[in-house]
RNA sequence: GCCGUUGUAGCUCAGAUGGUUAGAGCGCCGGAUUGUGGAUCCGGAGGUCCUCGGUUCGAUCCCGAGCAACGGUACCA
C-alpha cells in the first residue's frame, strides 16, 4: 500500500491554514463593511440544481464529480458557490428580504485536468447581490473588490478590477452576422477565442477567430484546434472592437443596438465608481473581458494582478486574475418563473493566497511553538511534576505541552526546535532535589531559551564546548517558572518586533 | 483528449557498451551511566532502478505496450 495524494489536491500546513485563515478575515471585513450577510450551502447539491447539464450515464464525471443516491438521483460536488447560493434564494425566495446580499466561502470542486495553480479542490470566496436590476450593484460589486485587493495589502496599482458587458461581445458578434440561434456554436467559438487574448495573443487569437490554429504553435505540431471560420475582415473587426488592433475600414458592418446598450450600461458604471473616487488605476473598462461564457447576462469584471511575481523558482510568473463575476439574470429565474435579476463575484482564495504569498504579504512565520516540558525521569512522582509545570503555564495563558515520545533527552531537545518551542524547561534530580543556603528544600527548574540560544551557539566551536556552555539557560526556582518563562516570551516578540 | 519531456533512496541527481554487491550530496535515525538543538566527527536505516511483456546465458540499461508525473494545448457548465 503506497501512501499517495490524488493529484490536483493538495494537503495544508499549519502555516498554510493559519495564513489563509488571516486572509480570509480581512475579506470579511470588507464584505461585512459594505453589508453583506454570511451564508453556508452544503457541498453537494441535486446535479441537476447545479447547471443544466446532467451527468449521462456515460460520462457521469464530466467535470463534476458526481455520483448517485441510493434513489437513483444524480448528486454532485458544487463546482462553485453561485449555483447553490441561486438554488438557495430561488428555494427561500419569500423569506429572504430583496435585495437580497450575501458571502459565503468554501471549498468548491472540478473534475479536470489539473495544473500549476489549478487544483481539483479550491476555496472560493463569494459576495453575491439578488434581486437588483440595475448597474448601480454591479459597480458596487466591482468598487469592493477594489476595496478587498487593498484590505489585502496589494498596493494601488499592483492590482486591477477590469470591467466588461457581455452586451457589448453580442453586440460585436450581431454586427459581423453572427447573430441567430443558428450561430450560437460559433459565437461561442469566438468568445473562447477571445478569452485567451492573454495567453496566445492577438495573433492566436486571429488564427482561431479564423480557420483554427495548431497546439504545439506551428504548423503539424500537436493537434489542430478548429477555428471559428470566420473572415479576415470580420475578425479584424472583432478584435478592433475588443480594443487590440486599429479599425480597418468603417462601415463594412452595420453597428448594432446590442453593442450600443452594453456600453451605455459600461458609461453609467463608469460614472458611478468615479463619482465614488474609484479611478481608472483601480477600475478600468476593458471590452476584451470575457469571463465565464455560460450564464453571464450582462456587466462582467475580473480582478487581475498586475504585479510580477517571482515564484519559488526565481521565475517571473504573472498570476493574471484572481477572482472575477457579473451579472447573471438567469440563474435564479432559473428555478422560478419570474425573472431575478442577480450579480456578484468571487475570490478565488487558494490562488490568491499563492499570489500574496509571493508578494510577501502574508504573515507565513509561523505562530510561536509550545513550551516544551522536557522528560528527565519518568517515575510517576516526576511526571506528575512535569505535568503541574504545564498546567501552570496552560493556566497562565502560555502554549506549553510535555514531552510525550519515549526518546532520551537530546531528541527531545531536537523535538523542541522542531516544534519551534521558544524555551524548554528542564527539571532533573539535580534541580528537583536542589537546597536553599540554610538546606531546607528548595526545588528548581533549568529554563532554556531556544532563541537566544541558537544566537549565541552560533559562536562557539566544537560539540564539546557547546555542551559545556549551555547557551541561553537559566536555572530559577521551581516557583519562578511562569514568571521566568513569560519574561522570555516578551522578550522574544520584542526581538520580533 | 492531443503533442512533447521525464520516471534510479524521503529530496536533488549520478551511473555502466548488457555482466557479480547500484552510488553521491542533502535529509532522517543513533552515538559517553545527570543529560542540551546548531556545526564537526563516527555509525546506521532506507531501493521492485515505474509496471508488464519481449530479445538475451544474463536487462535498471535494448525493443514493445501500459501507467504516472511534468509542460504545452483543448475542454472547463
Amino acid at each position: 500500500m503506497l501512501a499517495r495524494l490524488p493529484r490536483g489536491f493538495a494537503d495544508r500546513t499549519a502555516d498554510d491554514i493559519r495564513a489563509v485563515e488571516q486572509m480570509m478575515a480581512k475579506i470579511r471585513a470588507v464584505y461585512e463593511l459594505y453589508g453583506f450577510e454570511p451564508a453556508d450551502q452544503p457541498l453537494i447539491e441535486y446535479t441537476d440544481a447545479l447547471g443544466k447539464f446532467l451527468p449521462d450515464q456515460d460520462r457521469p464525471n464530466e467535470g463534476v464529480f458526481s455520483f448517485q443516491d441510493d434513489d437513483e438521483q444524480w448528486l454532485s460536488l458544487r463546482y462553485d458557490l453561485t449555483a447553490p447560493m441561486a438554488r438557495y434564494v430561488a428555494e427561500n425566495f419569500e423569506r429572504l428580504p430583496k435585495p437580497f446580499r450575501s458571502y459565503r466561502s468554501g471549498w468548491v470542486f472540478r473534475n479536470e485536468k489539473p495544473g500549476p495553480g489549478r487544483f481539483r479542490q479550491f476555496m472560493q470566496f463569494d459576495a453575491d447581490t439578488v434581486g437588483t436590476p440595475g448597474v448601480a450593484a454591479d459597480a458596487e460589486m466591482a468598487m469592493m473588490m477594489a476595496d478587498v485587493m487593498e484590505a489585502l495589502g496589494i498596493p494601488r496599482g499592483d492590482y486591477v478590477i477590469r470591467v466588461n458587458n457581455r452586451k457589448v461581445l453580442d453586440g460585436v458578434l450581431e454586427a459581423i452576422g453572427l447573430g441567430g440561434e443558428e450561430n450560437a456554436g460559433r459565437r461561442l467559438i469566438v468568445l473562447r477565442a477571445i478569452d485567451k487574448l492573454d495567453k496566445l495573443g492577438v495573433e492566436g487569437v486571429r488564427q482561431l477567430l479564423g480557420p483554427g490554429r495548431w497546439d504545439g504553435g506551428k504548423e503539424g505540431e500537436g493537434d489542430f484546434t478548429k477555428g471559428a471560420g470566420l473572415s479576415a475582415q470580420q475578425a479584424n473587426r472583432v478584435l478592433a472592437d475588443i480594443g487590440v488592433v486599429e479599425a480597418l475600414g468603417d462601415g463594412e458592418f452595420p453597428s448594432s443596438q446590442t453593442f450600443a446598450d452594453g456600453q451605455g450600461e459600461l458609461m453609467q458604471i463608469e460614472q458611478l465608481v468615479v463619482a465614488s473616487g474609484y479611478g481608472p488605476d483601480r477600475i478600468r473598462i476593458d471590452p476584451s473581458v470575457v469571463r465565464g461564457l455560460e450564464y453571464y447576462t450582462g456587466p462582467v469584471f475580473e480582478a487581475e494582478l498586475l504585479a510580477e511575481i517571482p515564484n519559488e523558482d526565481g521565475q517571473i510568473v504573472r498570476f493574471g486574475s484572481v477572482g472575477g463575476g457579473g451579472r447573471y439574470d438567469g440563474l435564479v429565474s432559473r428555478f422560478r418563473g419570474e425573472p431575478v435579476p442577480a450579480t456578484g463575484f468571487s475570490i478565488g482564495v487558494s490562488r490568491l493566497m499563492s499570489a500574496l504569498k509571493a508578494l510577501g504579504k502574508l504573515d507565513t512565520s509561523s505562530t510561536v511553538g509550545p513550551v516544551v516540558v522536557l522528560v528527565m525521569d519518568r517515575d510517576t512522582d516526576s511526571l506528575g511534576r512535569y505535568q503541574k509545570m504545564v498546567s501552570d503555564l496552560r493556566q497562565a495563558g502560555i502554549r506549553a505541552e510535555m514531552y510525550l515520545g519515549g526518546s532520551g533527552m537530546k531528541p527531545q531537545m531536537k523535538y523542541a526546535d522542531r516544534r519551534g518551542a521558544p524555551c524548554v524547561v528542564i527539571q532533573g534530580g539535580n534541580e528537583r532535589n536542589a537546597v536553599d543556603e540554610n538546606g531546607n528544600p528548595r526545588p528548581m527548574v533549568q529554563i532554556k531559551d531556544m532563541v537566544a540560544g541558537a544566537e549565541l551557539a552560533a559562536n562557539i566551536e566544537g560539540h564539546d564546548a557547546y555542551k559545556e556552555a549551555r547557551p541561553g539557560q537559566m536555572t530559577v526556582p521551581e516557583a519562578e517558572l511562569v514568571g521566568t518563562v513569560r519574561g522570555i516570551l516578551a522578550a522574544q516578540r520584542a526581538e520580533r518586533g
